[in-house]
DNA sequence: ATGCAATACCGTAAAAATACCTTTTTGCTT
DNA sequence: AAGCAAAAAGGTATTTTTACGGTATTGCAT
């Protein structure tokens, strides 16, 4: 290990969590806090006079620019600066969408500070830091690609008006295109998602993530 | 303000928070953490040996036994414990749950570490703390208990098989009533909730959090 | 240009969902 | 025990949803 602190920068946008964890970090002697930013384009605005930074505790759900964006464009403009994300859930698609983005290791929130002193001085000594946790969904996550549908935007498009009370007649309208087209919408989602209502395809499509109610 | 340090617990899921929270109020000099627990269970337990702590930070949403039940839990047996509840999200259902189950205030996560040290200072001397967030959503709450409608054990258990693909003639078998009892209710909620279809029920029910999926 | 695949479109019929109005049963109050 | 209100059950009709058969159009690769 370094004889130099770890310099570390963290993002969130919990004012409490952000804070509480600048302060518990600071209680290890391996480690210093550079800066603390509330989401992305506050972090853009500091991390200039903050080049030295060496990693980043990344929450994922922030207002503005959210974690994904964020550390894309980290390594795009600060290659060198390594992204620990910090999330709530146990969550796939965030587990995924991070390391996709760039990130070279995840922890969850629930997780012990020990833990995260563990995965900040791996990463720095290895450049990422494969828990079990993450380990995990990357295997099911090779698995289930094959398996993931490919939904298109006029799909995506049906699937919202699905979870209005407009009728396929009223939906097929609003889309500009004829009923039946609409019925065809229908049917290749029924059977890619091997769904027979429409209230399945709506529960479907909240649960997934696909439409906002 | 007295001169002894004002001894609190906290009780939060997510250890990281939990910890980080703990570390910064430990910072200011008239506070002192007693003990940290991660769910209603656990502070039970832990409790019993702290039973000299003034007041709680209880968080909202844990496994186990979550922050409501907590709440009153505490009320009921240790009554001169004030209760502050820290939440994620500024929402109403949840502000409203936490006074009613005995909170004297309510903090959302994104507040900065001062305004959590005033809130706990100020429910040491008053006893409660009322910010405008808690004060405004008191009032609308006011007006809208009227609105809020009630949902009975039936409707409810309804509203669940309503998100499965079942029609409603296999609903009534799994509820064990007529199909036309079944329609009673979907058309009791119809007109309550003033919806026209069974997916605008289901959309309904996901977003007040009636039921699971 | 031609053929292939994806998309859009059409007709018909059956099943499910919705609307409205009425009657029976149940549980509670007095 | 009588009366009342709520819950449960019924009849019938219309609208919407779903299923399945097929045809026309579009875009793209060869």
């Amino acid at each position: 290990m370094s004889d130099k602190k770890i310099s570390i920068a963290v993002v969130d946008d919990h004012t409490l969590f952000r804070s509480g964890l600048a302060s518990l970090l600071n209680e290890f002697d391996d480690i210093s806090i550079s800066f603390e930013a509330e989401n992305g384009i506050d972090f853009q605005d500091k991390i200039k006079f903050h080049s030295h930074v060496q990693l980043v505790l990344m929450d994922i759900n922030m207002p503005l620019m959210d974690g994904y964006e964020t550390t894309k464009w980290i390594k795009n403009n600060y290659p060198h600066i390594l992204v620990l994300a910090l999330s709530m859930f146990d969550n796939e698609k965030e587990i995924i969408g991070m390391l996709k983005a760039g990130a070279g290791g995840y922890l969850v929130k629930e997780s012990k500070p020990v833990d995260l002193h563990l995965a900040i001085v791996t990463m720095v000594e290895k450049g990422f830091y494969v828990n079990e946790l993450v380990s995990g969904r990357l295997l099911t996550s090779l698995k289930n690609d094959k398996l993931t549908p490919h939904f298109t935007e006029k799909e995506l498009a049906f699937l919202q008006f699905c979870s209005s009370e407009l009728t396929y007649k009223e939906i097929a309208d609003k889309m500009g295109v004829s009923p039946r087209t609409v019925d065809n919408y229908r049917e290749a989602l029924f059977a890619k998602l091997n769904i027979k209502s429409r209230t399945g395809l709506v529960v479907y499509a909240i649960k997934n993530g696909l439409i906002s109610i």
